[in-house]
DNA sequence: TATCAAAAGATAATAATTATCCTTTAAGTA
DNA sequence: TACTTAAAGGATAATTATTATCTTTTGATA
């Protein structure tokens, strides 16, 4: 069990019981919205305030602690902030995977092309995930 | 310019003022979100309800005439719907353009390593543009 | 040009998110 | 270990975003 209470102070967060809950939901969860996010509080936290999952989740992205994944056709994600990363979304079951891929072709192609210099990309892909198929 | 009536038409929409009109703005931005949107809209038609816009982009979401582009930190915009292509977006300027990218490779490196049939991507560039550079 | 389903406008209702205010607490310091 | 205090939590009001409802108007077809 990794301790997040000094990763949260890392990134100058309090290391709140509700924090470190949070923390624990996203890192066993991988990728989570708002409302589910609460749901599974409120199981450890009876009188949680949804104001407090929304401000943690602000000040968790605010500091990068955690990051938000905004998916076609569904509200967004968030997932503790790792190495960079594309997302496989399978269409039939929902699931949502990290992958890592190869993404500096295409990053070349655009500054051939556009003379645009890319600093960070935001790729999701969907179709059929291998339990679906 | 562009008879958008018969293009409306073939998407089993009706070709009224309203809808021209918001083709209209989507083809000479681009890309634009609700507030923008009826903020021009409403110099056309000083009465237009609100309820119109979002009631025409969610019908024409639904019939595939315009689509929604997800973009960080940002609102939603949407666009007229047009080949496959990729979106750069400055971190500077805050312009988006559309940038027609083979992902072939990349989609084949998920096939491989994850048996995962991707059907569509969306992908972001984030970064500086020429103008900002 | 008459008909009617669909669209527009006005606005109420709902959902999502943020702000406010008071109480509690994490974390540094004596 | 207790003290101090800025920050965080909880409750809830306020705001913003989006959708639903209902009545009037209109595009498209006959």
């Amino acid at each position: 069990m990794i301790n997040y209470t000094n990763i949260l102070r890392e990134h100058t967060l309090k290391a709140t019981p509700q924090r470190l809950a949070i923390t624990d939901v996203l890192y066993t969860n991988g990728h989570i919205n708002i409302e589910s996010l609460y749901e599974k509080m409120i199981k450890k936290f009876t009188s949680i305030s949804l104001a407090t999952i929304y401000k943690n989740i602000n000040l968790m992205l605010e500091h990068s602690f955690i990051q938000e994944v905004k998916l076609p056709n569904a509200k967004s994600v968030y997932e503790l902030t790792k190495e960079t990363h594309s997302h496989i979304v399978c269409t039939t079951c929902g699931s949502i995977e990290d992958i890592s891929l190869d993404l500096n072709k295409v990053i070349m192609q655009v500054s051939e092309s556009n003379a645009f210099h890319t600093t960070s990309s935001d790729l999701v892909l969907s179709g059929i995930c291998i339990h679906c198929k």
